[in-house]
DNA sequence: TACAAATTTGCATACGTATGCAAGATGATT
DNA sequence: AATCATCTTGCATACGTATGCAAATTTGTA
C-alpha cells in the first residue's frame, strides 16, 4: 500500500549535501577519469550507498548527448537465427556498457513510425537485422548522423555499413558439394526475393552449377517464412521432374521443407532427395533434421557489428565499412556425401574441396 | 565524409523561432491534450516539418519523470517460447507507445549490475520473464517503486504481480490424459528445480497420478536446457524400468528428449513411449515432433502483463495483482490417445475429459 | 456595445547531470 | 623557505523540454 505518488529518486545534490561536498564532486565520482581525490571519492561513495543513489542516465544523456542506447530492429524472431543474434548482441553491448532497445514485429514498408521512435530517443546507433525492412530507413538514419549497421544484409549503394558473410561463395560451395555428390537435377527454395542474402546465395548457386554444365534450376519462393516455405516445397515436390538436390535459402525454411518432403510426399532424405540449408542454426543441428548447412558465424558477426558501431560513435566519423566473414559448409545427414573433400575440424565435418 | 562532430539535433526553440511563437507553444503542439489553438498548431507543425524536428524523448523524460521505457529481462532465448513472447511484447508495448529495453544472457545470481542499469534508466516498468532469475531482484524493484510483473513465474510471497497459467491444473490434466491412455509407469523430466512453473507442474502431475493410485514417478532433471534435457533423457531411458509415459516440463526439452528416444534408443513414439510437453510452442507443432502439449496462451498472457503495467503506471498504485490464465491440452501424435475425452475446437484436437 | 467567461499564449523556472573556468590546496624542486 | 607545477574543488551554466501562473486574446451572453 504505497502512496499514490511516483518514486522520488535520490539526486546527486542530495548526496552532495549528505557528504558535505559539491554536486560537481558527486558527478566526478561517477565519471570515470574525472579529476577527483580518493578521499572525497570515498566520502561520496559512502553517502551514495547509504542514500541508495544511482546516477540518472536520462539526465546524463541530455547533457552528454549520448544515450548509451543502441536500437536493434528485427522484423521477426520466428527464425531462431535472430534470437541467437539478439542474445549475442545483448552480451556484446552490455560488455561495452550499452543497452539494447528492441524494435520488432512490423514488417510492413511502413517504417516511418519506427524511425520516429529511434530519433526521439536519440539512440547512439542502429542495428538493422531485418531482411524485410525498407532500405530507405537506413539511409534516413545515416543522413541524420546516426551510425547504422546492416546485419546480414547489404544495400546496393554501399553508403551504409554492413556485416555479412560470403553469401555468393556459400551458394557456390553448396553447388559444388551437390555436384560432387553426383546429383543431376537441382532446385532452389528462395528467401525474400528482394533481399541481398537471397540474391547472392542464388547467384553463387547458379554460377556454381553452371560451371559444371547445369543451367536449369527449379525455383520456388518461400520468403524466409515457414508457411510460405511449406507451400513452396509442395509445389516443388509435385513437379513432374522433381529435382534430386535442393538448396533451401535458410535453415528455418529447410526444416519446414524436410517435414513436407518426409510426411507429405514420403521422401527419404537423403536417398530420394538431398537438402542443403543456410545458417547452421537451431533445429538444423538436431538429430531429426541434421541439415547440411552453410554456417554463419553469429558470434563473430556480432563482434564485428558492435566493433563498427563503437568505432563510429567514438570517432564521430560515419564512414561506411563492410565486414565480410567466412562460413563453412557443415556436413550432416540431409544430403548425400561426395567421395572426397570432407574434412573434420573442431569435431565437425565440413566440406573443403581442394581449390586448385 | 561528414564532419567529425556529433549530430546537432533540432530543438523546440529553433522551431519556435522559425514559426514565430514561443517554445511553450511548440511543446504544447506535441503534447496531446495541451491547450493550443489549431492555428498556431498548424504553424508549428509546418515549421517542425521543414526543420525536421522531433521531440527529444530524453529531455521529455527528465521533466515528466516518465521514460516510456519498459525493461524486459529474459535469461535466455534458446527456447522459442521466449522469442515468441518478446515479439508479442514488442507489439503490445508499441501499441501503448512504450518501448522495450532488453536485458538478456546473464543467468547467474549476479543480478546486481542488471538492477543498476534498470534503475539508472528510470524505466517505467519491468517484466521479468526469466525463470532462472533471483527473486530478490523483483522485490528490490518493487521497493524502489517501479511496477514489476513476473511473466510465467511467481514467487512465494505474492508481493509482486505475476501472470501465469494454471500450471498445477495443467500437470494434473496431463496425468489424467496419460492414465486414460492406459499407461502404467510414469516419468518426469523436470525443469529448473527452484522455478515455480516446474514445482507447480510436477505437483499437479503427481497429484493427478496419485488420484489413480500411481505413486511412483521416475524423475530426472533437465533444467529447461536442451543439453541437460538430453542427459536427463539418456538416464531416464537407460533405467531398467523405463516408464512408458513421460511428461517433459516444457516443449523445448521435449524435442531434445524425443530425439534421444528415437535416435539413441531406437524407441517408437508413441508406441514404445508416450511423451507430453508444455507450452505448445515452435517445434512442438512441427510434423516431425507433433508434441501433445499443454498450451500457454502467449498473446493473452502478454496482454495481461501490459495491462497490469499500464494500470500501475497510470495510477501510481503498486498493488500486486495476479492473473492466472487457462491453457488447453493440445493433442497431437507424441502420445497414445485415450478412448474418450478428445474434442475438436478451432481445428485443433484438445483433451477435455468430462468433469463430473 | 459592454462585460464576463473561456481559451490561448508567453514568461520563467525546474528536471538531474556534466563541464569550462578560476580559485584553492597540495606537492615538488631549488 | 620560496617558487612553481600539478591536482582538486566549487561555482555557474547548459542540455531540451514541460508546466504553473498571469497576461493577452478570443468567444459567448445580455
Amino acid at each position: 500500500m504505497d502512496s499514490g505518488v511516483k518514486k522520488p529518486g535520490v539526486t546527486s545534490s542530495q548526496v552532495a549535501e549528505h557528504a558535505g561536498v559539491s554536486q560537481s564532486a558527486v558527478s566526478r565520482t561517477f565519471t570515470p577519469g574525472a579529476s577527483i581525490s580518493s578521499k572525497t571519492r570515498q566520502k561520496v561513495l559512502a553517502s551514495a550507498k547509504t542514500l541508495g543513489y544511482r546516477p540518472n542516465a536520462i539526465a546524463r544523456s541530455l547533457i552528454t548527448n549520448r544515450s548509451r542506447i543502441i536500437a536493434v530492429v528485427m522484423a521477426y524472431l520466428e527464425n531462431l537465427f535472430y534470437p541467437d543474434v539478439l542474445e549475442e548482441l545483448g552480451r556484446a553491448l552490455a560488455a561495452e556498457n550499452y543497452h539494447l532497445l528492441l524494435f520488432t514485429g512490423f514488417m510492413d514498408r511502413d517504417s516511418d513510425p519506427v524511425f520516429d521512435q529511434l530519433m526521439q530517443y536519440r539512440v547512439d546507433g542502429i542495428i538493422l537485422a531485418s531482411t524485410s525492412l525498407s532500405s530507405e530507413l537506413s539511409e534516413e538514419c545515416a543522413t541524420a548522423g546516426i551510425p547504422v549497421v546492416l546485419f546480414n544484409r547489404t544495400t546496393g549503394r554501399d553508403a551504409v555499413s554492413s556485416v555479412t558473410t560470403r553469401n555468393r561463395e556459400g551458394g557456390k560451395r553448396i553447388a559444388e558439394f551437390l555436384v560432387a555428390g553426383g546429383h543431376k537435377s537441382f532446385g532452389y527454395i528462395a528467401g525474400l526475393e528482394n533481399s541481398s542474402t537471397n540474391r547472392d546465395r542464388f547467384q553463387g548457386y547458379s554460377e556454381g552449377l553452371a560451371a559444371h554444365g547445369h543451367t536449369s534450376i527449379a525455383v520456388e519462393t518461400g520468403n524466409y517464412s515457414r508457411i510460405d516455405a511449406q507451400d513452396a516445397a509442395r509445389r516443388m515436390f509435385a513437379r513432374p521432374n522433381r529435382p534430386d538436390a535442393l538448396f533451401v535459402a535458410n535453415d528455418h525454411m529447410a526444416v519446414a521443407v524436410m517435414d513436407v518432403a518426409r510426411y507429405e510426399f514420403g521422401l527419404q532424405i537423403p536417398d530420394d532427395i538431398s537438402i542443403v540449408g543456410y545458417d547452421d542454426v537451431g533445429p538444423a543441428t538436431w538429430t531429426s533434421y541434421g541439415i547440411t548447412s552453410m554456417s554463419q558465424p553469429v558470434k563473430r558477426m556480432v563482434e564485428a557489428t558492435v566493433d563498427i558501431l563503437m568505432d563510429q560513435i567514438a570517432s564521430g566519423e560515419i564512414e561506411a565499412e563492410h565486414r565480410i566473414l567466412n562460413g563453412e559448409l557443415i556436413v550432416r545427414t540431409s544430403a548425400r556425401l561426395p567421395a572426397t573433400g570432407i574434412v573434420v575440424r573442431d569435431g565437425q565435418q565440413i566440406y573443403r574441396p581442394k581449390e586448385a
